[in-house]
RNA sequence: GCGUCGGUGGCAGAGUGGUCAAUUGCACUUGGCUGUAAACCAAGCGGAUUUAUCCUACGCAGGUUCGAAUCCUGCCCGGCGCA
């Protein structure tokens, strides 16, 4: 018996909010649940204890970077990811997929995961011009260390500029090895500015990857039945190919779905909208990559259970902390005698000694103690937030608190 | 005192007759950052502004030249060497 199990504890009414408990090999998750980003198999500038502190559930590490350095066998060596790294909670592995789009289609291109809306094409683009680059002549012209084809992705390295390749089942057979609990399948992220055509070929290719991933983790079950694997929606912006995209992995034996890709800002809601419904209704979903205050909310809304972005600590690492009245960008002169609490509303443990004007100092002088408080900071912020959004589901009030919340950050009337 | 090298924008440091309001780094100001090639990246950084251009600038004062941060003279200041 897999000792992976989801279960909902309360739903929400009037939206999709809801709250569910998450048992894994290495401990339980409450969701809704912020998963702090540690690429590398650290999250950057935090300890593991500190983490604990500030409530950290799990944490979510990288198959591209563990793969490249220091190689997924060590870590098996070392006893598994969070072993590894000294963190002895859940842990989870994303696929390699995104770095597919930040090192190929994305790479050079001022091109983000959320995209501003003017810079898209229509909705109903035919197409007809140039889609993502996967000859790898044309790659090379433009800089790029990622080629796509059918059967997988080659890219050279970012840190020594060799060759690789990576299909659907090498990730998988890395992920095994890197050995969290849970992990996704390899996925395709198109660039949001791709036509509609694209989008459509990348869905298609990482569903029937999705399917590969699946069969490699099953003929392994065995070695890994401790182990839980996430199928990726995609479908960029187009409402249309979420919904078939949520179906065709809805549909398949995964464990939790994540919900992948990216799109605008504007269009976020309406793809999780398109998605959802068609998910099953007991499993665990992630929203990959988000986020923002403001758009966890959404995602919470609209029945998202998990999330990991990077935000927080690098926005922390480059001088801006969130605050409940919006993000203060602690670099800015203005701070510089400002020696009131980083955020006199919102209390993160162990950061409550310190004020504005002595971390903004601290990161002015290149101390690396000002990127670690403002880190933690901005990593108890989030956590704290979704932690609120869930004890508001649980008591039925979670929409008077997304709109209190929202209010005061973006400082709406 | 003599000799020698040098004095450039907040700092460091390029430039050594026109393409110089002056490379570059730091500092400074402001932006950006959403499954981390990110302690990163971008823009600005003498003044005025109709953004075309004008004014003031490369120790100070003169000079040579169509034209000087760049060449010459004097002065002031600093490093080094010799007395």
């Amino acid at each position: 018996m897999s000792e992976f199990r989801f279960s909902i504890d309360k739903t929400s009414v009037g939206n999709r909010a809801r709250t569910g408990t998450l048992v894994t090999p290495h401990g339980t998750i409450h969701t809704p649940a912020f998963v702090p980003v540690g690429t590398k198999a650290g999250v950057k500038g935090v300890l593991p204890e500190q983490l604990k502190v500030l409530g950290a559930q799990v944490v979510l590490a990288n198959t591209y970077h563990l793969y490249l350095q220091p190689g997924e066998k060590l870590v098996k060596g070392a006893g598994g990811l969070g072993t590894f790294m000294g963190w002895d909670g859940p842990t989870m592995t994303d696929s390699g997929g995104f770095q597919v789009f930040s090192l190929g289609a994305a790479f050079g291109r001022s091109v983000t995961k959320i995209a501003k809306g003017e810079e898209l094409p229509n909705h109903d683009s035919d197409g007809s011009h140039a889609p993502a680059v996967y000859d790898e002549g044309v790659a090379s012209q433009h800089g790029q260390l990622a080629v796509i084809d059918d059967e997988g992705v080659t890219f050279t390295s970012h840190l020594d500029g060799s060759l690789h390749r990576f299909t659907p089942e090498r990730s998988i057979e890395i992920q095994h090895a890197l050995g969290a609990d849970m992990f996704f399948a390899f996925d395709e992220c198109t660039a949001p500015t791709e036509p509609y055509e694209y989008q459509r070929e990348a869905m298609e290719r990482t569903h029937r990857w999705a399917q590969r991933s699946l069969t490699t983790h099953h003929r392994n079950l065995g070695a890994t039945k401790r182990q839980a694997v996430f199928g990726i929606v995609q479908g960029g912006r187009h409402e249309d190919l979420r919904r078939e995209s949520a179906r065709e992995i809805g549909g398949m034996d995964f464990d939790g779905f994540g919900i992948g890709g990216s799109f605008s800002k504007e269009d976020m809601q309406g793809a999780l909208q398109a998605a959802v419904p068609e998910l099953p209704e007991e499993r665990p979903r992630h929203f990959l990559g988000i986020g923002e205050p403001g758009d966890l909310l959404t995602g919470i809304a609209e029945g998202m259970d998990l999330f990991d972005c990077v935000a927080a600590t690098r926005l922390a690492r480059h001088g801006t902390i969130y605050t409940k009245r919006g993000p203060v960008h602690l670099k800015n002169e203005k701070y510089r005698g400002d020696h009131m609490p980083l955020d006199h509303e919102t209390v993160i443990p162990g950061t409550e000694a310190f004020t504005r004007a002595y971390v903004s100092h601290l990161l002015r002088a290149g101390e690396m103690l000002g990127q670690v408080i403002a880190s933690i900071h901005n990593l108890g912020f989030i956590i704290r937030l979704v932690d609120r959004a869930r004890e508001a589901i649980e008591d039925g009030h979670f929409e008077a608190y997304r709109e209190e919340f929202v209010r005061d950050y973006y400082q709406l009337p």
